[in-house]
DNA sequence: GAAGCGTGGGC
DNA sequence: TGCCCAAGCTT
């Protein structure tokens, strides 16, 4: 069961940069034979949907992280809160205010009885703050609608705010155990490395992407947790945008991007992010962290534009921090959300 | 379907 | 240094 454990491949080259000279094999000569039962060694390179699940879920359960959504006791609320603060931005960086988000508000009720306010200045610098705007929102729909329980059905969490495929799966079938196949970037990755032989997974197509991670999803509902979280994991840390560590890689001995040589990337790429600098989320950012700063207080106008040259883009970054209530006009000033 | 939305770290 | 990337969602 312990998988791909042991070598049998020699000519790892994936390592650090590019992936030029690997010839790769592509001896498909030993797939795993055609019946029964499949040997530990043939499992390796086996392209059964089941031997590569086996595969990941072994290496997972002894190369999973310490996280605390890991930890037991773990609440359906703390997946949630995490899982919003996991979108988009880093693990490193969401641990701390996770812990500090689960300590302030245990529960959907004691955040719905926060104002919004509280929960933006908060969120700190996680980025995207609108996060917070959408979790506050769907802590006061879960204690309205749900009794002040987090949903445990798919088509429930999609309704509320903030909450797209991706999140809905991941609380259902990792907070409840439900067997949903959940796709994200780096299960997209692997996939399209591992089954595809491609470098990269293109821009994402929901019906598509889910349907290739219910193709090799376990029928068993604890198997099909551990494969969800256990490929999210293996995209983290060894099936990496840039540097994979195919070297540690559980699936190395069945990769189709391997076996073919590490080929580029040659389909379409995802839009690129405009440059940061100087850009309206730049302005936003700098007005936020001044409210934030303040936070209860008011800040003045006088005060706010002074962090900004450009006056017409600060009027604009304030006017549209307004219009997504992620800013508030006071007799005093500006502040964050008020109710 | 593309664009907009924060922030920080790695190479 | 500048660019790419990070457990996405909404419009």
């Amino acid at each position: 069961m312990i998988g791909s454990g042991d070598e049998d491949e020699t000519s790892d080259r994936a390592g650090s940069s590019g992936h030029a000279g690997s010839t790769g094999r592509a001896d498909s000569s030993s797939r795993a034979g055609s019946s029964g039962r499949v040997s530990s060694a043939d499992r390796a390179e086996s392209s059964d949907p089941a031997d590569l699940a086996g595969a990941v879920i072994s290496w997972f359960a002894e190369n999973a992280r310490d996280l605390p959504w890991r930890r037991p006791g773990f609440t359906p609320w703390g997946t949630l809160v995490s899982e919003f603060m996991l979108q988009q931005t880093p693990v490193i960086r969401v641990v701390p205010r996770l812990a500090e988000w689960l300590e302030r508000w245990p529960t959907p009720a004691a955040l719905a009885a926060s104002s919004p306010g509280d929960a933006v200045g908060a969120w700190q610098s996680l980025g995207y703050p609108r996060r917070a705007l959408w979790l506050h929102a769907a802590a006061v729909t879960i204690v309205e609608r749900h009794r002040g329980i987090v949903p445990r059905e798919v088509d429930a969490l999609l309704a509320l705010p903030g909450v797209g495929d991706y999140t809905a799966r991941a609380v259902s079938a990792f907070a409840y155990g439900d067997r949903h196949p959940v796709v994200d970037t780096n299960i997209r990755r692997v996939i399209a490395r591992a089954v595809q032989g491609d470098a990269e997974p293109g821009p994402p197509n929901g019906k598509r992407d889910l349907a290739e991670m219910a193709a090799l999803l376990p029928t068993d509902r604890t198997d099909a947790r551990a494969f969800n979280a256990g490929m999210m994991e293996l995209g983290a840390v060894v099936c990496t945008a840039r540097a994979p560590k195919c070297e540690l890689c559980p699936l190395r001995a069945s990769c189709a991007w391997r076996a073919a040589g590490y080929p580029e990337f040659t389909g379409k790429r995802k839009t690129i992010q405009k440059k940061f600098e100087g850009s309206d989320r730049q302005v936003r950012g700098l007005i936020l962290a001044a409210l934030r700063a303040r936070h209860p207080e008011a800040v003045s106008h006088a005060v706010l534009s002074a962090l900004w040259p450009d006056r017409l883009q600060f009027d604009r970054a304030l006017a549209g921090l307004l219009a997504d209530g992620l800013a508030s006009l006071t007799a005093d000033g500006f502040t964050l959300p008020t109710s």
